[in-house]
DNA sequence: CAGTGGTCTAGACCACTTT
DNA sequence: AAGTGGTCTAGACCACTGT
């Protein structure tokens, strides 16, 4: 009679309805199984739907419960990032933005590699000939006191040699800092957002459970000639943020 | 031995490694079953992590094939947007981005609706008092064949009562001019940007398969003085898009 | 018509948490 | 110690696709 998705509609449909509140435990597997005349096996697979829809918490001999909707960072792109009151002694931006929302955030670098091959996506962004371009790659973890974003910046090699990016450990005072400092001036910005099912190895880094999605993106920093001085790639767990992109120009249409 | 996330991280490999290519069938389930020594439904439970995670398709009687990476729209948020030659003889910018493209792009208008409550988060971002202020909301649907976006467009309603944007239908040359013929003149807009999964009537609205991702975009558009003239929500398949801001100039940090 | 994946069952054992 | 969810099995029937 039942299916595997009447019943999680049906389970959808109570907890929308607030019969299980956030938090709330829902009946055992046993109990719904007798509730709606199936195996174990079936309540099963509804729920395995519901968890990977967000619906739903199990926890491994406490039972299952309504998930509650994820705390979200909220992260600046644009005019916020501007604002120099908020640069505070040598707090980066993402530090800036976790103590603006009560959270301690954190950095961790994690390698500084100062020649490796440009994968073919880098050296597009980068507009270094495919092949064998070689690029610096400096990759760092963003904290919350779990791992949230994967970033992973590379440069040019004959922009960056002898420069205080091409060093091991954190650049004091960030990275468009360091580029200013060694004679480049970071002009405009381009950025690309997309979701996808996260990879293998970024559900170990980011401790995703079963199947993650994240939010990718790429950032292209180029200088006033349309240089490109960095490409910037942000991987983050897609239900731990939201990029804020606030009072951009309109300049025309949507 | 083999348990079925040893089977599935068994399985991304090979295909990672090339030994089964994009669109090529892998064995069945029941000759994965002999070859690991397990059961079927334990080749399942591995298959089904793969399916989630975007790396396999299974088509009924058809086999289960090497997924190949989805076909995304890019879509300009910003800079481009602004390139006059682009708007065509009254395209909106959906039919040129996707003729951009080679795409058939379409729009659909689904509803109308001249006094609507507020919803809470429409409400904040149209700044108007909690409770039971009325809006104006415009739903649609693009498509490029199959749909890809859902649009909700909220407008107080005092705002838009007896204008072009109250009545049925399309908007001829798109929402900002309608405003603009009534006398509102959009100056800027913030995006926020998010990821979560599909709630049940998105994935039957977006065709998804399964439990989907979307993307969610809110967009809020404000003339000179700061007032909220526009809420739109965004709703797109997580697979399908990317959202690219072109050429943002930089004034401090990232 | 043979073979595929989709669904379902009635058991079983385990690791773990809660009481 | 009892109860929870996590994993696994060896069957079964079905709808559908390909030939």
């Amino acid at each position: 009679m039942a299916g595997y998705r009447e019943i999680a509609a049906d389970l959808r449909e109570a907890i929308a309805a607030g019969e299980y509140a956030p938090g709330a435990q829902i009946p055992t597997e046993h109990a719904l199984a007798e509730r709606y005349g199936v195996s174990r096996e079936t309540v099963r697979r509804a729920l395995a739907e519901l968890r990977a829809a967000g619906v739903l918490e199990s926890a491994r001999a406490a039972g299952t419960r309504v998930a509650a909707p994820p705390v979200r960072l909220a992260l600046a792109r644009y005019a916020a990032v501007a604002d120099p009151a908020r640069t505070r002694a040598n707090l980066g931006p993402w530090e800036t933005a976790c103590a603006d929302q009560g959270i301690d955030g954190s950095v961790e670098v994690v390698s500084v590699e100062e020649a490796i091959p440009a994968p073919p996506g880098v050296a597009a962004r980068l507009a270094l000939p495919a092949g064998a371009s070689m690029v610096l790659r400096r990759r760092r973890h963003l904290m919350d006191g779990r791992v949230v974003q994967l970033h992973e910046s590379w440069m040019p090699r004959d922009l960056v040699a002898g420069t205080a990016l091409a060093g091991q450990g954190k650049v004091v005072g960030g990275v468009y800092a360091a580029l200013a400092a060694a004679g480049m001036r970071p002009a405009t910005a381009s950025e690309e957002l997309s979701a996808r099912p996260a990879a293998l190895a970024e559900q170990s880094d980011l401790g995703l459970a079963a199947v993650g999605w994240v939010l990718e993106l790429w950032r292209t920093t180029r200088d006033v000639t349309g240089r490109p001085l960095e490409a910037l790639q942000v991987v983050s767990d897609a239900r731990r943020v939201t990029y804020v992109y606030d009072d951009l120009p309109i300049r025309g249409e949507r």
